[in-house]
DNA sequence: TTGTACGCGTTATCAA
DNA sequence: TTGATAACGCGTACAA
């Protein structure tokens, strides 16, 4: 089907009108389902649109309409963290069918247009997206800011924010079910290492962390939490070296904010001849694909990304439709704690 | 910064042309930087424009012009293989950070259009995407034959074929590179566990080993090649067990066609008490980031993916702004073997 | 520089 | 009711 070099011109909607011997308009409508059309014609329009393929040219109806069916998607500003991080890219990837099954198509948002430098708000207006995800982001960023305060509807699968709707793991479920789990197995001196607290689920997670401690009368020294310096391997380790450095006697379980931070430490402490779990456990965040085939396969506790994605698709597209006002709404998705070898016999 | 619930009015090149007592025409021109325009008529312009943040309209201007700075990814078709797949999502991401220096953005093809069925090159068309990226595609896909035959240029980090652009790993060099390995590790019999044939990656790297096997005077029984049924963990597992089911007595080393096989590999061994390296070694192929936190630490074929995206990102973007006829052309880069445990003391 | 036709649909208005 | 007409959305490009 080889087309050379000048491309089949394009069917525009005059000339299926024409071919029929109709208007463009009385086209148009028979293609939204909109106005009034007999049924003859509406049906002779079908038919020939069917046999001859014409679509209607993107732009130019998003030009005119009010919906593009377009879902603008802010993945990253921090630490480059991108498509790779699994965690993320799980979430991304279930959004990202739901909303196809929708006939929504997602695009990423980015801070430059050509030569110009956008917010993300003016990159929005200039692209009409029908509404925004935040797969991750920080709450600080001017940018992010202003497009959830702006009129676009928003949903977020990290940040929590005044006028914006989240769907997120509930954190405090997550952060009780590991010392549940760590009680179990008698452990009382208990570590919590996690990530920079510049990100919502860190943060909650050490917050939730701190508070059940206290109501267990469990010991909480302020060595107790340990912030690593960014999201991965590295961190972890680096974190777990100092922490061990810090106190007299290694602490009987580490929490980890997320399953990279927990390979990373799992790998420190086997350095320092620890073995896990015989001498300390470990448990992660998360359960992203590899945690089971770490080893020590990874006790965790299990995000269910698949539902998240989801779950904010039919939010946001709900909104969309509806059109109503927005507010904060959390939407809590429930974890699981996946019992494996680094607490345990696996 | 809340807007509210009406949205400010967007600003349009009419409001500027106004304000400045100019025809939009000319606004067009300078913002553009194109056409004459006197210097000081071009500096008020310009000078308004920065003050007030207008920009046009992304959908306005590709109605009328030429390009669309889009770039149509295909990023999968067959099998449940996501954003999730590390190697591909690297890839993915090197080639989105590079075309978006340059000012472009990609977007996701997808097959419908709200209601519509669109064969992948209609969807092109419809909105007019300046060029195509295929991550991850069949060569059988008509789909996808049908966008590689068009005049709409393409680009592709893994088929190859006829007026198609090529940028993939030197496959034959990455086999050459770990049947050296092999052999100086002293083995002879050595399997080559790989995935789906249907997979450019996967056809080429066995027919690369069987070539290199007979080359070097090594044993090549029918049963020295073992198709997995998919890309996974599982598929890597399973096949290993059928392959000991066949064969009198291990082989010494097995090669696997990518690194998620390649764990699946190993545990399967694990499980017929065969110990990696000491037994049976393993080598993967990719070096995605898990292969170096795996037990025992994943020798491997390390793919540049970050070179494998930029260089295609440079590709295409070339091809779109010279216009340049297509033809097939392949760029190979280069790989690195990765020395770790499974194949050694690391 | 400006005027204006054009790109391609959508939608409000109007005639039959 | 049915379908046609025309203005509109927002820039671009070419003639004037």
């Amino acid at each position: 089907m080889w087309k050379g070099d000048q491309a089949m011109k394009k069917m525009t909607i005059k000339d299926v009108a024409e071919a029929l011997g109709l208007s463009p308009g009385t086209v148009s409508k028979v293609v939204n389902n909109s106005g009034r059309v007999g049924d003859k014609t509406r049906k002779r329009v079908k038919e020939y649109v069917k046999k001859h393929g014409y679509v209607a040219s993107a732009n130019a109806r998003i030009l005119k309409s009010r919906l593009s069916f377009t879902i603008g998607v802010i993945f990253s500003d921090i630490s480059h963290v991108g498509l790779e991080h699994p965690f993320f890219a799980s979430i991304l990837q279930s959004f990202k069918t739901a909303v196809e099954e929708r006939g929504y198509e997602i695009v990423f948002i980015v801070s430059r247009v050509g030569e110009n430098e956008l917010t993300y708000y003016q990159w929005c207006r200039n692209k009409k997206v029908d509404g925004v995800l935040i797969v991750m982001g920080n709450i600080n960023n001017p940018n992010i800011q202003e497009v959830v305060q702006s009129e676009i509807p928003c949903v977020s699968t990290d940040i929590v924010m005044d006028n914006l709707q989240s769907v997120i793991s509930d954190d405090k479920e997550g952060v009780r079910l590991a010392l549940d789990h760590a009680e179990n197995l008698g452990c009382e001196h208990i570590t919590h290492i996690t990530g920079p607290t510049s990100s919502r689920g860190f943060a909650e997670r050490a917050a939730a962390f701190s508070r059940e401690m206290e109501e267990r009368g469990l010991p909480l020294p302020d060595e107790a939490v340990e912030i690593a310096e960014g999201f991965g391997f590295t961190s972890g380790y680096n974190a777990t070296l100092k922490h061990l450095k810090k106190v007299a006697r290694p602490p009987e379980l580490i929490l980890a904010g997320s399953d990279e931070l927990a390979f990373g430490i799992v790998r420190a402490l086997e350095s320092k001849r620890l073995r896990v779990p015989e001498d300390i456990m470990v448990m992660g965040y998360d359960d992203i694909k590899f945690a089971k085939h770490f080893t020590p396969s990874l006790s965790t506790i299990r995000q269910n990304k698949e539902k998240i994605g989801r779950l904010a698709a039919e939010r946001l597209l709900s909104a969309i439709e509806e059109r109503r006002p927005k507010r904060k709404e959390i939407t809590k998705v429930p974890v699981e704690l996946v019992k494996r070898q680094s607490t345990g016999r696996g």
